[in-house]
DNA sequence: CGGACGATGCAATGCTATTGCATTGTTTCA
DNA sequence: TGAAACAATGCAATAGCATTGCATCGTCCG
């Protein structure tokens, strides 16, 4: 067993493969909700596209969530080990910081389950909030 | 007094233009959000940039705000008579079709205020709902 | 009239996401 | 074992949205 990380994909099944573990450790290694750019950046010389489908199959296969946080790029953070593609247990707001730009998520802020008027048939709820991070806060 | 909508562009303190009345009259006169492409399509002949930079100063000026719902291009809709740019009063919830793609407003469900931990500064919250419309949910 | 300023429109660019396709690598099975 | 089948990768190309540069046009003053 040469990574630990592979136990974490075959659970998902996903294939692993160098690409996928070091897509993977990148993920693990920092807090924050990273883009498609951000990961690319972090491992050096990896192709774009290959991340990228790499993050979609993730995707797909419930072992991140994907963040729209409106500053024009989708962000991916990993998540909870109950997590499936159908059924997240992890739905809780996100944070995204106008000043360094970077998005956590805030796992003890759950969104809110709200009944809409009318025939509405809510799918999926995304609370982002904007503002000053707590680095940048206490930074001034 | 030409048109009706020149006050309001003068309450706002946007000069009136022919190409912003226009933009105007478009967003009052439909009841979803519109994207850029979208008000670019419903006045014919009118040039991207043009439209582009007049919801920009509408969005700047208070007149309407943006709704970054996901889909990949962002929307507006106007503002409730007492917004100003610093300050909104509408700050409700606002619901994205998978199926029709369309954005709406949902004056009715306010964003909830909520309590983040630590030394976090919310400036703004944006609730997005995604799933079918009244319409599409109907049409089955 | 002539300058100052704002609004407009065309061109060009940047950035993100996505698809096509050839290649490589690995698994499967006769 | 060897060939077919399949998945993953990487380069190229494309699409879509947003934004900037710059020249032009029009209007408002002085
Ligand atoms: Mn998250
Ligand atoms: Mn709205
Ligand atoms: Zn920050
Ligand atoms: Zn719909």
């Amino acid at each position: 067993m040469a990574h630990p990380q592979e136990d974490t994909l075959i659970a998902r099944q996903i294939t692993p493969t160098p690409m996928r573990l070091l897509v993977l450790e990148v993920l693990q290694r920092h807090p924050a909700a990273l883009s498609l750019a951000d990961v690319e950046l972090l491992l050096g010389h990896a192709d774009r596209i290959t991340v990228h489908r790499t993050l979609k199959t993730f995707t797909e296969k419930g072992l991140v969530h994907r963040i729209e946080d409106g500053s024009g790029a989708v962000k991916f953070a990993l998540c909870e080990p109950g997590c499936t593609p159908e059924h997240h247990q992890d739905l809780h707001a996100h944070f995204f910081c106008t000043r360094c730009r970077e998005t956590s998520c805030l796992p003890t802020v759950a969104v809110p389950i709200i009944a809409l008027p009318g025939a509405y048939q809510v799918q999926e709820t995304s609370l982002v909030m904007k503002g000053l991070c707590e680095n940048c806060a206490s930074a001034g």
